[in-house]
DNA sequence: ACTTTAATTGAAAATGATTATCATTAACAA
DNA sequence: TTGTTAATGATAATCATTTTCAATTAAAGT
């Protein structure tokens, strides 16, 4: 549990050592960058982020810690369709909570959004039920993108 | 336009023509694989079972003729997770039309599903119409998956 | 603080899907 | 039938991600 005042220790700790996980100094930067930036970076962009401030820093960590991250929760990976994996850290203070991503297939920006979450979480029940029952099919998580073209981009 | 007993050429004759493209053996073949089967195939996938009838035919064309084919609409790609792109018939009489996805993270099964699609293209038209007004973003797709077990996973 | 020990790291090489090159082939309009 | 040019296929190249493995280090115990 972090401090109120962002004095303490950040809020990761808690759940890395609960998970059993060393906290080490690769770790601790990597969750900086995801922490500081509300863009969806890619392994390489963390890399060269992290690469700044330490950079004995290698590209496997970087990749070996987003697997470790993702396997426990803390961190979304997406594929927004350019070849590249995308990480965004799922919760924590500075994060906006579960959302949806529109895609402009124009200039790749990405657009967060949780406008009709309530709308589309009560259709997601329905379905998640109805699937549920008819292909005997237990949803534990769903992927919603939209695509077209941006403001910039029509 | 397809003979309707089947004897006539093929349905997608007229849309490659159409767009100016050759009907070459292995244009042809790649559809015929995709139109007879309701799986999702990589792309290996489909040069294995076009390599059967078709030695000489190459992967590498695979990969052209998909991105052809998706470029004209006539096929749809996916990434379901698994490192590999897959190819699903988009029209045509053994299409089974739009629909959306269930993804197996235990086995990979993909299950097809429209039950719902009436009521997620409703939620799609309110979304749309919102996210069009507040972000100016002109939504031309959507991708929608549940991701969770199988009857046979869990 | 010092030791111990297994988890973690980083450089380098390997992997695997997809794409680029380029000389050869073949579709099809004339 | 012929000429033009799109299409093909063998090969090599790309590029994100993984694997390997010896060296390092977090952190528990002393
Ligand atoms: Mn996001
Ligand atoms: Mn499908
Ligand atoms: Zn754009
Ligand atoms: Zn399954």
């Amino acid at each position: 549990m972090p401090w109120r005042d962002g004095t303490g220790p950040p809020w990761w700790h808690g759940k890395m050592k609960g998970c059993g996980y060393r906290l080490t100094v690769p770790r601790h930067a990597i969750l900086d960058v995801l922490s500081q930036t509300k863009e969806h970076l890619s392994a390489e962009d963390i890399y060269l982020a992290v690469h700044k401030v330490y950079p004995a820093i290698g590209l496997t960590t970087v990749y070996r810690t987003l697997e470790l991250l993702v396997q426990t929760g803390m961190v979304f990976k997406f594929d927004f369709g350019d070849g590249r994996a995308r990480y965004e850290l799922s919760e924590g203070p500075q994060s906006i909570g579960h959302h949806h991503h529109l895609v402009c297939t124009g200039c790749g920006r990405i657009i967060d959004y949780t406008d009709f979450i309530d709308e589309e979480i009560e259709l997601l029940r329905k379905t998640e039920k109805g699937l549920s029952k008819k292909y005997n099919f237990k949803i534990t998580n769903h992927l919603i993108q939209f695509h077209g073209l941006c403001g910039k981009c029509n």
